[in-house]
DNA sequence: AGGGCTTTATAAACCCCCTTTCCTAACCCC
DNA sequence: GGGGTTAGGAAAGGGGGTTTATAAAGCCCT
């Protein structure tokens, strides 16, 4: 609520890091160029990244006869980020470097009847030492673990308020898992990861306002605005999925009907196959993930089911989407996660359609729609991403007494 | 999108506003500890709005034995202010004092058939020109005049881009009303203007995240996140109106079918009863107001046919405000404008049951719905508001320079 | 009535953040 | 090895907010 300049600060230290991050190496002149910011500020951030070792020093480039321009890149072995993507039927962690490379990847089966938080933090705590140990860091260079999980979450207390898949209510998740993992945690739902994972490395990239529609089991929609994500009241914005989109339609688990989720999410697709053709060779009843790529292969190769199957999927879709654009008024919204990856172009092709068909034409031609061009799991980035935030936001905090001494990089005292 | 530490005052100093309008007289106290400022900064501002004459010192107030608070109250006669709402069948001007008190109105009727720019133009100017004369006020002491219009507006420019009422393609509204109209001019279009309204005087003051919902013969959604109004990329965010809540419902005049303004603006509450009781004798063809008006009392009387009608309506409307409740999180849902004001609590309280049926739980579990509180046409009032907003913007415009002499109120030079 | 206490208001000093300006370092070319 | 040119850093300056000190204005009590 109350802003203060301290957050303009923190604003242009994520902006700053995002862009060589995205640039890498780069210069502080394009960095300037890049943010808007002066070449003294740039430069004073990118002299406290250095003091991080989150970015280093990497040469020069030519300059048209003056002095030549440095070069920082991203440290990547400066630190290591980790991602935890908890979901109905598995924990997926990725460790990343600081460039946001995957380094070392472990998952673990939730079998269904495994709905205690023990058991559930039992497999995060194992995956992360996996991921650990594979990646052969020493442990004091994590710099922080994102955990994403399902349901209403309390990102302040690390409370996960619910979760319908477990029936879970107000479990203190944070608690329960820095009882086995020693490194800084931060929580939220893979709706509000998959859309920072967007803002920071994916399509709405310094794009002011975007709305970033996750397509997976779940559906949602992270909102972010004036390059940050809105997160409302109770930390709860973006749960488009249980948005009604066919007044008395299909039963949602939610309770109501016609939820955007059940046309839409992997289980929707499902069922709009199952309509259409109910013996359909495409359906593996049970397996979400073939059946979506089973539809992505049909596609590729014309058959008509598949074919059909996705333009009604982009319909509703198409008209939700349509929804969001006349409400927000979007630079760009982006289709992510991965039935989005895995339907890839012709979706969006479909779905853009769909959605000019809906939207009121002057909103509409100013919003692109676009697919995600992140290629892992994005729930698991943008959890890493949570941790990448966690340890910038510390950064300015009362420190500058012992910096300035230490950053003294031109002559220790001896 | 790029924020500076002078967004920072400029927000601020809406504030203190803001709150003095609402608590006048106040002290600087109390305003330090509504606005969480500083004593220090509140007094700075308080005394950069005593040099604007926007308010005025009005004595002071015992304390418990110690100096007793300086009280400021505003200056209703400092200023005045024009809200001009501009609509399908009239024209609608309202002029104001500094506490948004109507001091004069004027009302114009626009004939089916006058669409020409120029015919419109000239209505504003006549009103315009009644509300100063019958005001008995020095032009010189209007600052501004704020003008709303349905459809998209660009603010920027003043050009209305396009407005289906009268087909109007990107007509240069503001230099043709600047032709007959020598103050500021301000433009947008209602559905922010009463967002603006209710952000300002009404019952999203003080909050962070809040959807105001307008509900007249057009319906939209104000967004206001983050205390300002979300305008999003092209100034069109909140055209909630043409959201699809019946997939494949009514013919809209906007080309689509089941728009949420064909089931809760006023024609299309016109058409709920309509479909109910063809021959109620609460229908007023060719009148909306009278039909609403029926209405609502049909309803305090007890009408099956109302009472049915607005429970009807309020289950349209629950499920879009559902929708909003999901996606934003707000802090509060306003309803407002002329048919929420007329149809009132009970409407608000169906909305209320409908809403819950629809949304989820916990984010409907930190929203509140309530009826705006604005008496007056509040479309007018935030037009006036724009003009406010304008006049206080230039304040910190650097005039510092002459400010810091012009204000020694201790003692003239003589 | 005058000293002491309390409370308010203003002034001064300081911190933070960003920008502008100036200067030096580093490189090219002649 | 000097210009010319470009990069980077240090210092100054302007805007904003807060904290701390001081002056002002009242009450209360002796």
């Amino acid at each position: 609520m109350k802003r203060t300049s301290r957050d303009i600060r923190t604003a242009n230290r994520y902006e700053v890091l995002r862009q060589i991050i995205a640039a890498s190496p780069t210069s502080r002149q394009e960095l300037a160029a890049a943010t808007g910011l002066s070449l003294a500020t740039v430069a004073t951030l990118v002299g406290e990244l250095l003091d991080l070792r989150m970015i280093t020093e990497v040469g020069f480039e030519d300059s048209a006869g003056g002095r030549p321009r440095g070069l920082v890149a991203v440290n990547a072995s400066g630190g290591a980020l980790i991602g935890v993507d908890i979901a109905e039927t598995y924990v997926h962690v990725e460790l990343f470097d600081l460039a946001l490379n995957v380094l070392a990847r472990a998952e673990e089966d939730v079998h269904p009847g495994e709905s205690l938080p023990e058991q559930l933090v039992g497999h995060v705590a194992a995956a992360v030492g996996s991921v650990v140990t594979q990646a052969g860091i020493e442990g004091a260079r994590v710099l922080g673990v994102g955990v994403s999980v399902p349901g209403q979450v309390d990102r302040a207390t690390g409370v996960a308020e619910y979760a319908p898949n477990w029936d879970w209510h107000d479990v203190p998740l944070l608690d329960l898992l820095s009882e086995h993992i020693a490194y800084p945690l931060y929580l939220d739902n893979p709706l509000r990861a998959v859309a920072v994972a967007e803002l920071w490395f994916g399509a709405a990239r310094g794009r002011g306002d975007a709305v970033v529609v996750t397509l997976g089991t779940g559906v949602g929609a992270g909102l972010v605005l004036g390059g940050g994500l809105h997160r409302g009241i109770s930390n709860s914005a973006g749960e488009w999925g249980h948005n009604t989109i066919v007044l008395d339609g299909r039963l949602c688990h939610c309770g109501n009907h016609g939820c955007v989720e059940t046309y839409v999410g992997a289980p929707g697709i499902m069922l709009n196959l199952r309509e259409l053709s109910p013996g359909s060779p495409l359906l593996h009843p049970e397996d979400q993930t073939a059946t979506i790529a089973a539809l992505a292969r049909g596609m590729r190769e014309h058959d008509p089911v598949a074919v059909k199957v996705v333009r009604d999927t982009a319909r509703y879709l198409g008209a939700g989407i349509a929804d969001l654009v006349n409400l927000f008024n979007p630079e760009v919204v982006v289709l992510s996660s991965w039935v989005a990856a895995a339907l890839g172009e012709p979706l969006v092709t479909e779905v853009r359609e769909a959605v000019a068909r809906h939207a009121l034409p002057r909103p509409m031609a100013a919003t692109e729609i676009v697919l995600s061009p992140i290629p892992t799991d994005p729930a698991c980035l943008g959890a890493a991403t949570f941790a990448l935030e966690g340890a910038l936001q510390s950064v300015g905090q009362r420190n500058a007494k012992r910096t300035t001494p230490a950053r003294s990089r031109t002559a220790p005292p001896s």
